[in-house]
DNA sequence: CCTGCGACTGGAAGCGTTTTCAATTTTGGC
DNA sequence: GCCAAAATTGAAAACGCTTCCAGTCGCAGG
């Protein structure tokens, strides 16, 4: 294992100079800088992060707290924040806090205070404003992404905006019979997407002076299983069946979708179908949705930490709206023009 | 930020004698270890990981290296591996290498060697014999899952095995006419998992005195959506249909069983598909796979290094099986009797 | 009461860099 | 060519722990 004494030594320099030439800060003469390289690439040098982050203080490693790296909006800012990172030389250690309450606080308060990231990513999580100050305090920015967190930065999607526009298209379609899947109360906890998400909801069928009936207020997991139960029973058990559905997400519209089908329904003549993400599925399926981009979402993440962090400005808390798409595809329509009378079957 | 010597100066103590009772290392008496312990609780110090680190050639960190976070398969793998590793007090450091060669050759060449991590852990990755070598030279233990790895361990289901019992499984139905549905040539590269599990296909076909149409051998990218394309390509244009559909993934088989419902083609009284993999969408479909249990296998393998981290000895390379397990669900069934009518459409 | 041994403890030497500081060498301007 | 300023360099002091190495202390055995 050389060390950079080995370097220094090879090169014909002082440790000091290899340091500075190796790292590129400092003035080193164009010779010296070359015989540093020199000596490391013969030698096989590379650096110990460790030394290195004891001395400087710096790590070069970013944690990232995500509530489940198995599902498509985790996985997909995480793949975002990954590559960003990687291009930047930096390691991106991962939380995976999916196994509740325990693990979570284990995280927060062991892992995360081990001075072992400079900056922290947190996906769709609340924390605590406890937990954010102790991050803060020393001095470990932290931006949020898809959760509100008091006193950090986030990026975040316009939620009841998007929904709002998602209700809206059905409407504008003449759908007024429109169902809403939202999110497990479970999930309001930390994401707190369902509720804004129907906030939207409730908004523009509101404006539309349209009612929300309860019995087609229905939620699920986020998962496709677990909306296609939900779906089954609400398409298949009520009286009357809503000409539309509102998915909290792409997952849940799909769920809805494949449910649909098994009642004989064709999408979007029986019923309308629209999601929220931007899920790759969503084209097999011709999926009307609002895209969210979550890996443009990671990368912009990272390169706001990577500002602050070489910048060297504790940039302040700033909330980004990240712009969302609206993919108009084939799984709404029109209401079907006999939608009208009750209880008719397909 | 209170350091270890803060803590000693509270407790009335040497440094050495506090760092042995927090880390439980050495003879410490028991009333040292309480008031160490509570004058650390008190100043709320959390060791630097980086200190400690350095001076003890430990990290508590485990590189993790997967080709994509955002396939079931790999994110499954990590949920497993996160999981475990958090349980041990260790980080987790993820390189996600999707995006090409340059990036996967940077993160072993670069970020690995920075002495950051104390094992690697290389999920359906293929290093070469010098990758190897060469983490093993810094004495850092590797361990691949679902990859072969010359001169490490590893763990893997019995691939060629599995696809033999679920070609079998068909053949004992009845069928005769089986399609199989392989990976694209491209993740033969590092996975090499297309061409053994088609191994395992062929010989049962073979074993059974059955032909394999090459019009049969169709690939995807093991999406759901890429083999809704080759499926229906398969399904909608060949004069002869095949009866059953073993494909190399269920997110495949649920591909097909999609494209089949385009169709008109009932699962399984039409066609059976068979998968393999235990995705949870399996059970929506009804699918009949065998489930090998991605997160198991990273639990297990970070079992495996832990063991020979912390045990001392350089265990040595170990190929371990890791059992399956044979899911039979409702998309699988006899053959139609009137399969034999060449042409015939349903 | 002395010896020997084991359980504890503290001092101090690293671990492998970065970075400050002062010294030395260049460089640019006249 | 001469001088101040800028560029370059090396010695050495951190960085915050772990652990080796000697002690120190208490106690059982003789």
């Amino acid at each position: 294992m050389p060390g950079i004494k080995d370097v220094a030594e090879r090169a014909g320099l002082s440790i000091a100079t290899v340091s500075r030439a190796l790292s590129g800060k400092g003035n080193v003469s164009a010779q010296s800088r070359e015989r540093a390289q020199a000596a490391a690439a013969e030698l096989g040098f590379v650096l110990s992060y460790h030394a290195s982050s004891l001395a400087s203080g710096r790590n070069h490693n970013v944690g990232v707290v995500v509530p489940s790296v198995h599902r498509w909006f985790f996985s997909s800012v995480v793949e975002g924040v990954s590559a960003t990172l990687l291009d930047a030389g930096y390691d991106l250690t991962l939380y995976n806090v999916s196994e509740g309450e325990e693990r979570r606080h284990s995280v927060l308060n062991d892992f995360l205070l081990r001075k072992r990231v400079d900056a922290v990513i947190a996906v769709s999580l609340e924390l605590s404003e406890a937990e954010i100050q102790q991050l803060l305090a020393i001095h470990r920015p932290i931006v949020g992404i898809g959760g509100p967190l008091p006193g950090a930065s986030t990026i975040r999607i316009n939620d009841s905006g998007i929904a709002e526009a998602a209700a809206r298209h059905l409407i504008q379609l003449g759908h007024s019979r429109i169902a809403h899947m939202t999110g497990d109360a479970a999930y309001e906890k930390d994401f707190r997407l369902p509720g804004t998400r129907q906030g939207g909801f409730t908004k523009a069928m509101r404006d539309a002076g349209l009612t929300i009936r309860p019995e087609w207020l229905i939620s699920a997991d986020f998962t496709i299983q677990g909306a296609y139960a939900s779906a089954r029973q609400l398409l298949g058990s009520s009286m009357e069946r809503p000409t539309a559905v509102f998915a909290a997400s792409d997952e849940m519209a799909i769920g809805t979708i494949l449910a649909a089908r098994d009642f004989g329904l064709r999408v979007p003549q029986d019923l309308s179908v629209i999601g929220i993400d931007g899920h790759e599925l969503g084209e097999l399926f011709g999926l009307t949705t609002i895209d969210q981009d979550p890996r443009g979402q990671g990368a912009l993440a990272v390169r706001r930490l990577l500002a602050g962090l070489e910048g060297g400005a504790d940039t302040a808390a700033a909330d980004t709206e990240y712009p969302t798409k609206f993919v108009i595809r084939s799984s709404t329509a029109v209401p079907p023009v006999d939608a009208v009378l009750p209880g008719k079957r397909y």
